[in-house]
DNA sequence: CAACACCCTGTAGCCGCTTCAGGGTCAAGC
DNA sequence: GCTTGACCCTGAAGCGGCTACAGGGTGTTG
């Protein structure tokens, strides 16, 4: 299988496919006399894997460590489990700051209704008056 | 105010600040005789404004722009609620993939529960099965 | 034998910082 | 006077995770 064929197969950029073998994430592939790449079901299955992952939001650092987990069976795996939790985490963080934000959006949106210039703007004047008081404000950092 | 104290003001980092100026985010200040930055109240408002637009998730350019409708305030401002929207949409869309993931990982973390070898861990059997399926499946990309 | 799709390598660019190297400045303490 | 230390300066490089480009080679089709 060359590398068009196996960015067809996976939905991946060959550019990517290139970037994830310098980076260790893909084993390297056999060549043909050409020089070209000759990829594997094997390599499918784990290119697969690595964007399973990333849609799954792990760094690229994680997805290299599972995949370590994986070329070695007979490991102790806890770290697997750790690792999912604090993905979990992360991404709950995450929503709850989206959240936080969505509710400051859609507030904004509705402080600029009607067409007018930017001086009546009440979206902009919100973000300034509330920079201002986040300024003025003890900043916990 | 010197670059120092304005980053504590607000909360900045220095280089985060002298970034800041670097891309034309924040005018640039005064300079004492000996060539140290000397910053106004202008602009301990104006990086409030950044930081707290950057706090809504904005981008840079996104953040310029504001700035400029600042800058400007006879220009008529349409632009801004649509960019308000747009933000909204970008950050509503972010919530409901994340909530996917939510659901994923939670349902991972249930498949390790007691101490084992990664040949028998759960949560690495089931992502290479659901990457192997989603392998199988045409990519709709 | 020319056009075109595909492949190769290596390098640079994107965003929003962060870090580093290699210096200069200035007030306080000995 | 001289050192220490906190602060400041510039410019360049590094981070993640790609993406894009330059400048070539290969292989099939008309």
């Amino acid at each position: 299988m060359r590398i068009g064929e196996l960015g067809k197969a996976t939905g991946v950029d060959v550019e990517t496919i290139r970037y994830y073998e310098k980076v260790g994430l893909l084993p390297r592939p056999a060549r043909h006399s050409n020089g070209y790449r000759s990829y594997s079901e094997s390599h499918l299955e784990c290119l697969a894997f690595v964007r399973h992952c990333r849609a799954l939001d792990m760094t690229l650092a994680e997805i290299k460590c599972l995949l370590d987990f994986l070329g070695q069976p007979l490991a102790e795996c806890g770290d697997v489990d750790r690792l999912i939790e604090q993905q979990l985490i992360r991404v709950r963080t995450r929503i709850k700051s989206l959240r936080a934000l969505e509710r400051q959006l859609a507030a904004l949106r509705g402080c600029c209704a009607t067409p007018h210039i930017a001086a009546d703007c009440g979206i902009l004047h919100e973000l300034v008056t509330a920079a201002r008081q986040e300024g003025r404000a003890g900043n916990s950092l």
